[in-house]
DNA sequence: AAATTTCGCGCG
DNA sequence: AAAGCGCGCGAAATTT
């Protein structure tokens, strides 16, 4: 049964609207505070609402949290794009209010939205309006969609879009849940990291007194004058060209391959610049309140189907200040990573019965040079990267060959998504996420590559952009089919643990105050295929075996997908010990 | 002065 | 000459 709840100016209504699974009872439309409403639903109900963020952060303010949920802007973003349901009069209707709201919803965080003025205000003014608008009938939305997923065609088609709808929905849930509940990060160990790499935190507006030392270092290897600025890409540029190093670029990688007297200091200024400006004290004062990291989770926010994060770089955390995350006294991190997740999907996705016996232990590469295929481990990884990634170049493009004839089946399904894109076509994911069309630009581009040209020169080069425009788009949906395939594998993975962890229940009786986590193992972070858990010492090691029968769990949409996934998992104080 | 682009680097 | 995928973010440069 799904419940859907929608807001007018006196109050919030929900609704049922019966599915599949429904013994035919009817129920009533009841109104009152949202709060009510949900804890006066049947548990099992599937709350149902235009957007998660605009109604589940008060309700776990409350103290309630929901077991499940159906997202119409997620599910609508889906159904709308994706190759399963392209018949349909749901997709092939033109855009409507509800595609709009998706637009404001996903943009709301970006930075061409007017920001608030307190950082900590973020999460609060990107919270999307209730649907109280009059064309925006959930209900109605509801059916709509559920119409949409009956009439997918395709093997299974709707049963791979109810599994993708919900782990969507799920992964709303959970992501709101994170956000409730922040990432545990202790201000005074930060601080102790960043004060023995930069030294005393500096005055506003100056450079830590070390990196003023390594920036005069620079000026007198390059025999640059004071006012050389080693943050000034041109100026910096310049003064190397002129003393005669020969780089054409700042990047790390080209710096470390000259033999100059400024490199040494010059990326040792470098590193701390990174580390002061992406998560120095600033970042601190910014994201860190009362011993928690909140950012925003943007679920779907990446094509792909992964997630993105708004606000404080979640997804970048540098290994460096990893310390920071430090469980709560009396509290413990399970900390997890579905290994080698990619290849693996991938393995499954082509049904390719040679790359899955190469992946049953722990290490799929060093299974795939057991198999003969390759000769070392590094190969063999960078062979795989290149050809989910469409590498043509080096290493990885000299072991393709190789690859190719052992792996054939999986090898053929990245190389028919990379034509398939190349050709201007859609791809899809094991459960129906379809890839975007290219735009206008890109077909144009195609088209006039063969229509081009009163200078033959100037149609030969359009061609050749035109082809390479084509190979990036294929490079695109290459990698579209495999990140997003495992990104579903890691959504669902996600939803299993989140509905296992509840199940243990609390450790004790946590107090009063309305607070759904209280006493209970949860979920903190989620890094596209690592997890982080939050547990009571005394049901930490029940929360790591959680996650691990999560991995195990396999939808039946799911199946062919790989049998053992290992979840290498490490119960920790911080994070800087999981690996 | 504000918005946009470029470069570089962190993560998977 | 182009160059393996997907991101977010900050500083400086550049454009409006």
């Amino acid at each position: 049964m799904h419940l859907v709840l929608s807001a007018d100016d006196t109050g919030a209504t929900s609704t049922p609207v019966p599915d599949d699974g429904d013994d035919g009872t009817p129920q009533r439309a009841r109104r009152g505070r949202p709060v009510d409403l949900v804890r006066d639903g049947a548990r099992s109900a599937r709350w149902t609402w235009g957007d998660t963020n605009a109604w589940y952060p008060e309700l776990l303010a409350a103290g309630t949290r929901v077991e499940r949920a159906h997202d119409l802007r997620l599910a609508r973003a889906v159904l709308r794009r994706s190759a399963l349901t392209a018949a349909t009069p749901y997709a092939r209707a033109p855009r409507g209010p509800w595609d709009a709201l998706a637009l404001v919803t996903a943009g709301a965080n970006s930075p061409s939205a007017p920001l608030p003025e307190g950082l900590f205000d973020l999460a609060d003014a990107a919270r999307p309006a209730r649907d109280a608008s009059s064309a925006l009938d959930p209900v109605r939305e509801l059916r709509a969609q559920l119409e949409a997923v009956a009439a997918a065609a395709g093997p299974d088609a709707p049963g791979r879009l109810r599994l993708l709808l919900a782990a969507e929905s799920a992964g709303a849930l959970v992501a709101a849940e994170m956000h409730h509940a922040g990432l545990p990060w202790r201000a005074d160990v930060h601080d102790a990291i960043l004060s023995g790499v930069l030294g005393p935190r500096p005055r506003p507006g100056e450079r830590p007194a070390r990196m003023e030392e390594l920036a005069h270092a620079v000026r007198q290897a390059l025999d640059a004058p004071p006012t050389l600025n080693p943050d000034s890409h041109p100026d910096l540029l310049r003064a190397m060209e002129y003393a005669g190093v020969g780089a054409r670029s700042l990047r790390k990688g080209e710096l470390e391959r000259l033999d100059h007297p400024v490199v040494a200091p010059l990326l040792e200024y470098k590193a701390m610049q990174r580390l002061l400006t992406a998560n120095g004290w600033a970042w601190l004062d910014a994201w860190v309140r009362d011993g928690r990291f909140r950012t925003e989770w943007v679920v779907g926010g990446v094509v792909t189907g992964r997630w993105a994060t708004s606000g404080g770089g979640a997804l970048q955390l540098p290994r460096q200040v990893r310390r920071a995350v430090v469980a709560d006294l009396g509290w413990r991190l399970v900390v997890a990573d579905a290994a080698q997740l990619e290849p693996r999907v991938l393995a499954g996705l082509a049904r390719d019965e040679r790359m899955a016996d190469a992946g049953r232990g722990v290490d799929l590469y060093a299974g795939i040079v057991a198999s003969g295929a390759v000769a070392s481990r590094e190969h063999a990884k960078v062979g795989m990267l290149g050809a989910m990634y469409g590498g043509t170049t080096g290493d990885s493009a000299a072991v393709l060959p190789r690859l190719a004839r052992a792996f054939p089946a999986a090898i053929a399904l990245v190389e028919r998504a990379a034509g398939a894109g190349e050709r201007g076509e859609v791809v899809t994911t094991r459960l129906g996420r379809s890839s975007p069309p290219p735009d206008d630009a890109w077909r144009a581009a195609q088209q006039g590559a063969y229509a081009a040209g009163d200078e033959p020169a100037q149609g030969e080069a359009s061609a050749a952009r035109a082809r390479s425009q084509a190979r990036a788009w294929g490079r695109f949906t290459r990698n579209f089919v495999v990140q997003g395939t495992a990104a579903e594998w890691a959504l669902c993975w996600l939803a299993s643990i989140r509905r296992r962890l509840w199940e243990l229940g609390a450790a004790d009786d946590a107090g009063s105050a309305p607070e759904p986590f209280a006493g209970r193992p949860h979920l903190v972070f989620f890094l596209h295929d690592e997890v982080i858990v939050h547990a009571p010492a005394a049901l930490a090691d029940a929360a790591a075996e959680a996650v691990r029968d999560a991995a195990a769990e396999r939808a039946a949409a799911l199946r062919r997908l790989p049998r053992r996934l290992p979840a290498e998992r490490r119960v920790v104080d911080d994070y800087a010990q999981a690996k």
